[in-house]
DNA sequence: GTGAAAGCGCTAACAT
DNA sequence: ATGTTAGCGCTTTCAC
C-alpha cells in the first residue's frame, strides 16, 4: 500500500492534523516539530494524495481545458498560453479535444465538472444557449478564449475580429479596387465578424460586394489552394485577397504561384493570425496579428482571479490587434 | 450544496447503494428501481463526483501526459493520437508542457503521481536513471513516446531512427558524393541514433565522414535558415542535404532559394517527420514518414493494456517508417 | 502549538 | 435485488 498521511503521523509521533499543517505550509508548528515531519516525509518517501484532498477540500488545482483540436498550430499556441499561466499559478490542465462538435463539448464539460475542476477554459465555434446553460450550472468560473458569445454572459478574450479584418481589406482596397475574401467555415460567428469587416471596408471605399469574389474556405491549406483556382478562374482577376487564416493563405499563395502567378506582383495576399507559417514561406506573409498565446494566457489569468473570487473589473476583455506588413503586399507609400 | 448520491437516493426511495449501482451500470438492479433512480437523478440534476469515486475505488480514469512543448507541430500531432485514444478507453488526460527541462520533468511526474494518475505517457529527450527510478516508484504503467530509454527498461513507442536516417542518407547518396547533414541539438539519443545512421550509411558507401558538413541545428525554422548560411559558405558544395526535421528544412530549402540556389536542381534536401509542413512549401519536401499519430496513439493503447494488467507481448514497439518522395529531390532511377 | 474527531461523496464487501 | 457499513486519505473545526 502507499503511505499515507497517517503512517508519517506515526512515524513522527505526532498527529495527522501536525502533519497536514506542515505539508500545507501552515505557520502554526513549531519549528522542532515540523523538522520532525519532514524527516518522516522522506524516511518514508511520502507523497500527499491529492485526490482526498480534493474530496476534503472541495479543490482540486486542475482546471478543465476544451479545445477544437490540439494539432492545430493556432490552438496548440493557445494552449501554450493557458498552460503556462496555469503553471504559475500551480493548476494542472485537463486537455480535451471537441472538434467543434456541440455533442463532444456539452459532454466534455460535464465530465470535467465532474471530475470537479475548479475552473473551464472553452474554446470553439459557436456558443448556443445550452453552452451557456451548462455554463450557468457550473458552480465553477468559466471564460472563453477566441471565442464569441453573443450574449456577453461568459467572461471572454478576444480580439476585435470585424475590425482586423476591415483594416486588412482596406490595406488591400488601398492598391487595388477589387479584393477578394476567402473566408474560413460560415457559421460560427469569428467568421460572421470578418466578412462583416470586409463588407464594411468596402463600403467605405465605395466598392460593392461582388459575390464571386467571395470564397469559402475551412482554414486549411488545401482550401486555400482551392480558392486559388477558383480566384484564377474569375473573368476579372482581383488585385488582392484577404485570407481569414495564415495556413489558407499559405494555399492561396502556392495555388497561385503553381499558376506561375506572383505575389505580390500580380495579386497582393494578407493572411490572419501571424502564426509560425507566416514567415515559413516566401514571400513572407503580410497578415493579422492576432496574440493567441496571449489570448491563452490573458484568459487563463481572468480564470484564476475568477477561481479566488477577485473582483475582475472586464469580463469581457479585447486584445489589441495590428497588421504586420511582409512581403505578400506591395510597400504601401 | 451540490446534489450528491445520497440525495439521489431519498428522492428515489432506495439506498445510496442502489444509487451507485445504477450509476454504474451494474446489471443486478430491477428495470423498475432501475427507472426511479433515473428519474430522481434527472429530476435532481446530479452529477457523479469523480474525485470521490476516485477516493474510494482507487481508479480515476486519468492519466499524465509529459510532453516538451504542445506549440510544436511534432508534439501536437502526438498528442493528439493520445487524446483520441484516451477518449475512445474512456480516460481523460492532464497535459503539461516540460520543455525538456529535467527538474521540470521530475517535478511533473511527482505531482502527476501525486494526483493519482492511472497511467502516465512521457516524451522528452533523455531518459536518465533518475527517471527510471521515478517511474519505478510510480506504482502506475509509464509508457514513452518518441523517446528512447536505453536500458529499455520502460516500455515505449518509436520508430528506427537509425535506419531512417541511413535510408535518407542512402537516398541522397545515390545522386551526390558529399551529402551533408543537419542535426537536432546533440544531447539526445534520438539524435544520436540518426548521427549514426547517416554515418553508418557513408561509410557503406565508402564515403568518409567530412565534419564540416555537420552543421548543428535545434530543429527550428530559423536554425535551417542559418544551417543553410553555413553550407553555402562551404568551400565545395554538397549535392544533398539531410535535415534533422521538417521545420528545419523548410528553414534550410528557404536558405538556399533566398542565395538564389535551386533546391533540387543545384542541391537536394531531404526532411524528416513528415509533418503538414512537408506539403506547404515548394518544392514540396520529400522527407522520412515518421507517424507521429500513430505513436501517440500506439502508445496509449499499450498504457490502456497496462493498466488493465492486460498481458503485452512487446512493449518495446518499433513502428514501421518509410521515406517518401516530393519535389525537393530528384526523381531516383 | 497540537490532537481528536467529524466529515468530503463515493465504492465495495457483506448481509439479507 | 437491495440495504448496511466500513473505509478511501485527507482537511477542518473545535478543544485543550
Amino acid at each position: 500500500m502507499n503511505v499515507t498521511i497517517y503512517d508519517v503521523a506515526r512515524e513522527a509521533n505526532v498527529s495527522m492534523a501536525t502533519v497536514s499543517r506542515v505539508v500545507n505550509g501552515n505557520p502554526n508548528v513549531k519549528p522542532a516539530t515540523r523538522k520532525k515531519v519532514h524527516e518522516a516525509i522522506e524516511r518514508l518517501g511520502y507523497r500527499p494524495n491529492a485526490v482526498a484532498r480534493g474530496l476534503a477540500s472541495k479543490k482540486t488545482t486542475t482546471v478543465g481545458v476544451i479545445i477544437p483540436d490540439i494539432s492545430s498550430i493556432f490552438f496548440a499556441e493557445l494552449a501554450r498560453g493557458i498552460e503556462d499561466i496555469a503553471t504559475m499559478y500551480n493548476y494542472n490542465i485537463i486537455l480535451s479535444n471537441s472538434d467543434q462538435n456541440k455533442d463532444k463539448e456539452l459532454h466534455l464539460i460535464n465530465t470535467m465538472l465532474g471530475k470537479q475542476v475548479d475552473g473551464l477554459i472553452f474554446m470553439g465555434g459557436d456558443i448556443t444557449e445550452e453552452h451557456t446553460e451548462e455554463f450557468r450550472r457550473a458552480s465553477v468560473p468559466v471564460t472563453l478564449a477566441a471565442t464569441l458569445d453573443e450574449s456577453e454572459e461568459t467572461p471572454s478574450v478576444n480580439i476585435d475580429y470585424g475590425d482586423a479584418a476591415y483594416e486588412a481589406t482596406e490595406h488591400l482596397l488601398s492598391t487595388s479596387k477589387r479584393v477578394a475574401y476567402v473566408s474560413g467555415p460560415d457559421n460560427t460567428s469569428i467568421n460572421t465578424k470578418k466578412l462583416e469587416g470586409y463588407k464594411r471596408a468596402l463600403k467605405d471605399y465605395n466598392q460593392g460586394v461582388d459575390d464571386e469574389l467571395l470564397v469559402l474556405g475551412d482554414y486549411s491549406y488545401d482550401s486555400g489552394l482551392e480558392a486559388a483556382e477558383q480566384i484564377i478562374a474569375l473573368e476579372e482577376r482581383p488585385g488582392g485577397v484577404f485570407v481569414a487564416s495564415d495556413e489558407m493563405a499559405l494555399g492561396v499563395i502556392h495555388g497561385f504561384q503553381d499558376k506561375g502567378i506572383s505575389v505580390p506582383e500580380d495579386i497582393e495576399v494578407i493572411g490572419f493570425d501571424n502564426t509560425r507559417l507566416a514567415t515559413m514561406i516566401r514571400p513572407t506573409l503580410s497578415t493579422i496579428v492576432q496574440p493567441m498565446y496571449d489570448i491563452g494566457a490573458v484568459s487563463m489569468r481572468l480564470l484564476t482571479k475568477l477561481m479566488n473570487k477577485e473582483q475582475a473589473e472586464d469580463t469581457n476583455v479585447i486584445l489589441p490587434h495590428r497588421i504586420i506588413e511582409r512581403n505578400s503586399t506591395n510597400q504601401k507609400k
